[in-house]
DNA sequence: CAGTTGTGATACGGGATGTATCGTATCACA
DNA sequence: TGTGATACGATACATCCCGTATCACAACTG
C-alpha cells in the first residue's frame, strides 16, 4: 500500500493532479497536529493552511486520518534503520535509543494520534500496520536472524518474542505516560530482555 | 478518582439523584461500544438505550469517553487480580493468561476504545492511568517486591521494568493486531522475559 | 407549606462532515 | 485547433452530533 490516496478517475485521460498539491497538503496536516492536536485537526482547516480547496481533500484520501497517515509515512520513511557496521548486540540498543528519541519529538506526537484513529478505524489500523508495523518488523526480524545464524543471538531464539520484548515498552510508555521514554529506559529494557536471548557460549 | 461522574450540586437539599440511572446508563454505553463501536457511539444513542434524557448524561458525565471508562471500570473491577497460593513465577504465568483472556472479549474491545480516545483526550488518559493502569502497575510491583524478598526474584531486579517486559507486548498485541493473544504467546512473553529476573540460585 | 435540585423533553446555535454543483484550468487525442 | 474528459477552487447544502438552555414536573428537606 503505498499510499492512503484514493485512484484518480482516468490515468491518461482529463486534466492529471497537479503533483504539488500533495506536499502542500501533508505538511499541512503535519504543521496542524504538531501545534494544535489531533482532536481538533478539520479538513477546512488542513484545505485552508494548504491553500488548497477542500473538495480536493476528499477527491483524494477518505478522512483526515488517511492525510495525517500519509503525512507520517512520507516523514519518517528513512529513519530508525539498523545502521550496519558496530557491535552486533549493541546496534540493537542504538535502534532501540534511536526509536525512543523519535517517539519523545514530533514523530511521537503524529504516532500517537494514528494510533489513537487506528483504534476506532479498522482501515487505518490496516494502514498502520501495513506501512508502518510490519515494515518495521520484518527489517528487525531479519536482523535477529542474522544474528542468530552469526551466534549473537540463541539459535532457538524467536524472532517475534524478541522484537515484542524489546519495542512494546517503547510504544507502551508513548502511550500510558508511565515515564520517560529516557535512554536509561530503553537500557534497562534492552538488557533485561537480553538475557534471555544472548547466546552466552 | 472514584468516577468520572460530576458532583450533584448539593447534598442534602433538593430532589437526590436516581441511583437506578447510573446503572442503566453504564449497561447501555457497553451493550453500544460492544455491538457497534466507539466510533459510532453518541451521547443521543446512550440515552436512547438507557431510557433517560440527554440532559441527565450530561449532568452526570462530561463526555461520552467518561462514560465508556465508568462502565469498563464497573466490569472488570474485580478481574485480573494476584491468586495467593500456589507457586510463585506460575502465578505471574497465570495472572497474565488470565488478562490476555479478558483482552481476548469484550474488555478488549472497551479498553481499544478507551485506550484509542484517551490519545486525544488528556482527561481521560489521567483517568485511564489513575483508575486502570496504576492500580495494576502497584499491585503487580507489590507482588514482584515480594517474591525479591523471598528469594524468586532477583534481589536487584526492577519491578517497573519486568512489568513493562511482562504486559506491554500484551497491549501491542491488543492495540496492533499481529497476531493472537493466545496462551502460547503469553508463554513465550513470560518465558523469554523471566530469564532475566528469575533468581537461578 | 416553601425552597432546592434532579429528570425528561424539546429547542437552539455552532461546528464538522461528506456530497453536489459551477465555472475555469489542464491534459490527450484527433 | 477543437473536442472530450478530468482536476481544481469555491460555494452551497443537508446531515449529524455536540453542548447549552429552558420548561414543567417530580422528589426531597426543613
Amino acid at each position: 500500500m503505498l499510499s492512503q490516496q484514493k485512484q484518480p478517475k482516468a490515468l491518461n485521460i482529463g486534466r492529471p493532479r497537479s503533483p504539488k498539491i500533495d506536499r502542500k497538503v501533508l505538511a499541512a496536516a503535519a504543521k496542524l497536529v504538531l501545534s494544535d492536536g489531533f482532536g481538533t485537526l478539520t479538513m477546512d482547516a488542513i484545505a485552508a493552511e494548504a491553500g488548497v480547496g477542500r473538495m480536493t481533500l476528499y477527491r483524494r484520501w477518505p478522512n483526515k486520518a488517511a492525510i495525517v497517515m500519509d503525512a507520517f509515512v512520507a516523514r519518517v520513511d528513512p529513519n530508525t534503520l539498523f545502521p550496519s557496521d558496530g557491535d552486533y548486540l549493541e546496534t540493537i540498543r542504538l535502534q532501540m535509543r534511536t526509536m525512543a528519541k523519535a517517539f519523545r519529538g514530533e514523530d511521537g506526537v503524529l504516532i500517537r494520534a494514528l494510533l489513537g484513529a487506528a483504534q476506532l478505524d479498522p482501515d487505518l489500523a490496516a494502514a498502520l500496520r501495513n506501512r508502518w508495523t510490519m515494515p518495521r518488523r520484518k527489517m528487525a526480524a531479519e536482523y535477529f536472524r542474522e544474528g542468530m545464524r552469526q551466534g549473537y543471538l540463541r539459535p532457538d531464539a524467536d524472532p517475534d518474542a524478541l522484537i515484542d520484548l524489546l519495542y512494546a515498552p517503547i510504544y507502551y510508555r508513548l502511550q500510558m505516560g508511565t515515564g520517560p521514554l529516557s535512554n536509561a529506559y530503553v537500557d534497562a529494557i534492552f538488557d533485561h530482555a537480553m538475557k534471555g536471548f544472548r547466546n552466552d557460549h
